[in-house]
DNA sequence: AGATGTCCCTGGAAGC
DNA sequence: TGCTTCCAGGGACATC
């Protein structure tokens, strides 16, 4: 599934090589997860200025406009100067004078949504909310402390919400959860400084290990779509429930948490 | 306001 | 073998 990771990898793919490019056409296939918001006819004649992230959106910025493109689940984005015939599965197609860009999400929780501006009411809808970006400098271990002791919620579900931090998905949140050595049943605001200061580098180091092996990630997904991902190879705890605790022996645990699964091992990982 | 549950969608796996 | 059911995932939204 793309995580944050591989939604950059994906922006880095293709931002230098579609920047500039002229809108020719532009076509939706099946309803994805929202409206374009636009008539789609209407874009053709704009320019693409720059391609930049957010979270897991990836913004398209135009001379006018930008689109906010989110992958979902299963989606991918692939940019050409040429593509093969639409599938059934290709649900958004931007051809452009320096290639197509072509969405391919067989489960449509992806969408691409056109707003006039960043600060517009659509935009700032889907990425008003958002927490910091936890590669860069604003991500600070103190901050986050702060922010977590304001939330009773258990600690891997405000992760997950994303409001405080963005990119830690189901799987990130369980890993660095027992990379920190902590329960992800403990309520957030029950953390103490350094707990929290060593979940704070137990999330950059796992996302950052991600990003590193991104481009592998990348190429296997669009190979081998719904294949557990190059994380789950390696993975502590994701998807381990019943096998042993690679650190400790341990059988590892999973529960549901807001419904979504959590791992976690109960020796190594403490309330 | 924060917390919680629901829904969107499809394909693959598991159960009958 | 063929059916049905469950599950995965992010995140907006409604409700309390």
């Amino acid at each position: 599934m793309p995580e944050l990771p591989e939604v950059e990898v994906t922006r880095r793919s293709f931002a230098d090589r579609i920047a500039g490019a002229r809108i020719l056409a532009l076509s939706m296939g099946k309803p994805l997860r929202w409206p374009l918001g636009c008539e789609p006819l209407s874009l053709a004649g704009r320019v693409v200025h720059s391609v930049a992230r957010r979270g897991k959106y990836l913004l398209v910025h135009l001379d006018e406009g930008v689109l906010l493109v989110h992958l979902g689940m299963s989606g991918s984005l692939q940019f050409a100067p040429s593509l093969p015939e639409r599938g059934v599965h290709d649900h958004f197609e931007l051809s452009t004078t320096q290639g197509v860009l072509r969405l391919h999400d067989p489960r449509r929780f992806g969408a691409v949504v056109y707003a006039p501006s960043l600060d517009d009411v659509r935009a700032v809808k889907l990425l008003g909310g958002l927490g910091v970006e936890p590669l860069e400098l604003g991500f600070d271990p103190l901050a986050f402390h702060r922010a977590l002791r304001l939330r009773r919620a258990p600690i891997k579900q405000v992760l997950l919400a994303g409001d405080i931090v963005v990119g830690v998905g189901n799987i990130y949140a369980s890993e660095a959860l027992f990379m920190a050595g902590i329960h992800p049943a403990l309520r957030a605001d029950k953390l103490s400084k350094p707990r929290a200061q060593r979940l704070h580098a137990a999330i950059v180091s796992v996302l950052q290990r991600a990003v590193a092996l991104g481009g592998s990630t990348l190429r296997d997904f669009s190979s081998a779509e719904g294949q557990s991902g190059y994380f789950q190879l390696d993975a502590m705890v994701y998807g381990r429930e019943g096998q042993l605790c690679r650190a400790c022996g341990t059988a590892i645990q999973s529960i549901r948490q807001g419904q979504r699964s959590t791992f976690f091992c109960r020796s190594c990982q403490k309330k």
